[in-house]
DNA sequence: CAGAAAAGTGCACTTTATTTCGCTTTCGCT
DNA sequence: AGCGAAAGCGAAATAAAGTGCACTTTTCTG
């Protein structure tokens, strides 16, 4: 699953409006509109600004291989 | 645990130096400096390439509330 | 169906990440 | 002690993220 998905499937979930996502993290409305269309390129912090919002969080950990 | 932190483990893990990474990912030998000492802000693509390489995911889920 | 609200797009602009150079410092090793 | 590899830092140029405005399209809803 995409960042973007997961992003515009939690904000309907808390039901919010993707200005509301734009006023609650401090960024503008563009960006989040970019981002949750898959064309955009975000920043760890501004990924991080949305997800403190929607109570995501962003973690980095060693990949499950395949068996 | 941050990201760089955690990049910066994975890195010697795996007995590559920061060129090795820089290499391998495609990013300069600078941007991965930087992204080590906490010091970058980098995109979703850029953690994406230096993830790739050391076999780790950038992941997003929801937040585990403490009890 | 009609109107409004929400979502998506294009452009010009500002800000910031990333690159590339080179230089200094630190560390492990014999 | 001294060598080389690795890490950290500065500055200038470029690539890309982020902003604000105006507009179109889609989706609610009444």
């Amino acid at each position: 699953m995409e960042f973007y998905s997961i992003i515009k499937e939690r904000r309907q979930l808390l039901g919010l409006t993707q200005q509301d996502l734009a006023d609650y993290s401090g960024l503008s409305l563009r960006i989040i509109k970019s981002i949750e269309t898959g064309k955009g390129n975000p920043s760890v912090a501004t990924l991080t600004k949305i997800a403190g919002v929607l109570g995501l969080e962003l973690i980095m950990k060693v990949k499950e291989m395949i068996k």
